[in-house]
DNA sequence: GTACATCATTTGTTTATACAAGTATAAGTT
DNA sequence: AACTTATACTTGTATAAACAAATGATGTAC
């Protein structure tokens, strides 16, 4: 559905405007995928970002900094996303003997079990995705990289 | 700069993985450049948003529900935004004789002030998004509304 | 015209976001 | 060693988002 139907408006007064206006309009739409989808599995978005990233390094632990810089949504505060984590069994947090400044957090077992939980979930998530093709969804990414600069 | 670079990914999945990351992170980056903007000007994003659809239909109200369908953000509560743009003086609200559950907002000369003061200002906030060629614009934003369907 | 469903907006509550300020450790400087 | 600066994380706070429930006006069925 084009973006105009979408929010009722006639026309744009550039592509650039009309591209800005789609692309807040999908990320909405996207997340009212994704929330209820990590909702049903007890996660947030975000939460379930961190799980991956730390699965990623696993057995490793990574530091709250790190695990800032690799999260999608830089704006997360990480000691909260942490507590929460941590609640729920799902994360271990250490200080780093090295430097005492930094927090070693690692994956539980529990964490890795929700994770395979949430893969096995994930494609009914990514059915409405394959509306493009994967050429389509390739281009698309390239082109955000650009946008971006 | 490659979305992998961005948020120090060695390799996604798959593409539609890749795309869906990259989606979340460029709106935060969009996101992240249009808060500060609409800041300085006293505004939020959702504000300015209201502002431009009652401009569109102006001297015409508009009630609640159509501001709502209108909207980028279909989550925002209309009720508290336009309570805040009512403290600020930019609109104006009546319960719509007709039917009085309604309620016509209307902008007022201040809110048109405001707007032409953000349109002068645009240029600056859209010299990211020439990163794109004008037809490139055009090619994502068809590709958006072809993913959602 | 009373009862019931529907519609349009409001209110309440819980949780999350944005942003600034604070604390503790480490590193560099004189 | 004392002093400053930078780093890594924490806390506080004000505002906004998400979601459910409530209010009040209208339409419809009997």
């Amino acid at each position: 559905m084009r973006i105009e139907d979408e929010i009722h408006q006639k026309e744009f007064k550039d592509d650039y405007r009309r591209l800005l206006a789609n692309l807040l309009f999908t990320n909405n739409w996207v997340n009212q995928q994704l929330m209820p989808f990590f909702k049903e599995l007890g996660l947030t978005l975000q939460q379930h970002n961190v799980l991956a990233i730390l699965r990623g390094q696993h057995p490793e632990p990574v530091c709250f900094g790190d695990i800032q810089g690799r999260m999608v949504d830089r704006n997360s505060n990480v000691t909260r996303l942490i507590d929460k984590l941590i609640e729920k069994g799902f994360v271990t947090r250490d200080i780093c003997q090295s430097n005492r400044r930094m927090i070693e957090v690692r994956i539980t077992p529990n964490g890795l079990k929700k994770l395979q939980e949430v893969d096995a979930k994930f494609p009914v998530l990514f059915e409405s995705f394959h509306n493009l093709t994967r050429e389509e969804a390739v281009l698309v990414s390239n082109l955000l990289d650009k946008l971006r600069g």
